[in-house]
DNA sequence: GTAATTGCAAATACTTTGCCACGTA
DNA sequence: TACGTGGCAAAGTATTTGCAATTAC
C-alpha cells in the first residue's frame, strides 16, 4: 500500500524494455490509487489521464502491460474489460453488485489454492490462476 | 442427463408466462446438449437454430430467460458473453485454456461454498452466487 | 382477438488497427 | 539516430433497439 508501488511497477517495466513515458506513469499511478479493477473507459476518463493522451494510448498501455505480466485483464460480467495490477503475492477475489455495478475486493482468504493445485497437477495446464466473483444485490440496491 | 431436461424447462418457462415456441426448443435443446456455456454467436449459428430464426430472436430469447432465472449469463474472458443452463443443485466452474479457448466443466467439488455464505451473512447480499474460473495454457498449446 | 414473439435493419458500445509524427534512450 | 510510443481517425466485432408483421394461446 505505500507510495512506493509505483516506483517499483516502473523498473519493473523498464526492466521489460519499456520505456518510461508520462503516460505509463500515470496509468500505473491510477491503477494503484484505485482498490478496484478499472475499465479501459475509466482509465482513459480519470483526472490523472484525461488530458495526458488518448483512449487509444491507453489501451496499447494495457495491452503491452497485460502481455508482459504487470496488469491482469478481468471479465467482471460487464461489457467492458477490467484490468488490475498484478502484485506477487497478492490475489483478490471480487464481490459485484448487479444492480449498481458496484465492485470491492473481498478481504476474505480465498479458498481454491488447493483446487488449482490440483487442477495444475491433473491437467498439466501451464500459468493456470484463477478468476472469483460473487455477483448478487446489495443492501442499497434490494 | 435425460433427454427429458428440455421438455421439463420448458414446463418450467410455460409457468413463467413464456410461450412454447420453436425457437425457444430448439435453443434449449441446444444448451442442454452441449456440455459448456455457449455464446449468442454459436447458438445463432448451431444447426438447430441456424434456420430457424434470427440472431436478434437468439438474442431477445437469451435475454428472457436469463432474467427468469432459466439460464445464467457467464464473463469466461471473452469478448462476447457466455450462457448456460441454470439447472437447480448443479453448478460448475470452469477451466479454460487461453491459448486455444477451450472451455471445460470442472468435475471437483466446487470449494467456495462456505465463503459464499459467510459472505451473504457478512455483506446482506441478496440472490448471491459466484462464479469461478481457472486460465492456463493447456498442454497442446504450451 | 390480443399480447407475446419475430425478422430485418439500423444504431450502439467498446475494442482494435493504420499510418505517420514524436520522444526516450 | 533508432525504435518504442503516441495521436487521430477509421474499421471491426458483438450487442442492443425500433417497428411492423406474425404467431401462440
Amino acid at each position: 500500500m505505500p507510495k512506493e508501488i509505483v516506483p517499483k511497477v516502473i523498473a519493473r517495466c523498464r526492466d521489460l524494455g519499456l520505456r518510461r513515458t508520462k503516460a505509463l506513469e500515470e496509468l500505473l499511478a491510477t491503477l494503484v490509487e484505485s482498490d478496484r479493477p478499472m475499465t479501459l473507459a475509466e482509465l482513459a476518463a480519470s483526472p490523472r489521464l484525461a488530458d495526458q493522451c488518448d483512449k487509444a494510448t491507453v489501451y496499447r498501455l494495457l495491452q503491452r502491460l497485460t502481455e508482459h505480466g504487470i496488469l491482469r485483464r478481468l471479465g467482471l460480467h460487464e461489457r467492458a474489460a477490467y484490468f488490475t495490477l498484478l502484485q506477487p503475492g497478492k490475489h483478490s477475489d471480487y464481490l459485484i453488485c448487479t444492480g449498481c455495478g458496484t465492485i470491492e475486493a473481498i478481504k476474505a482468504p480465498c479458498p481454491v489454492h488447493d483446487l488449482e493445485d490440483e487442477i495444475r497437477e491433473k491437467t498439466g495446464y501451464k500459468g493456470l490462476y484463477h478468476e472469483l466473483e460473487f455477483f448478487g444485490t446489495c443492501p442499497k440496491c434490494a
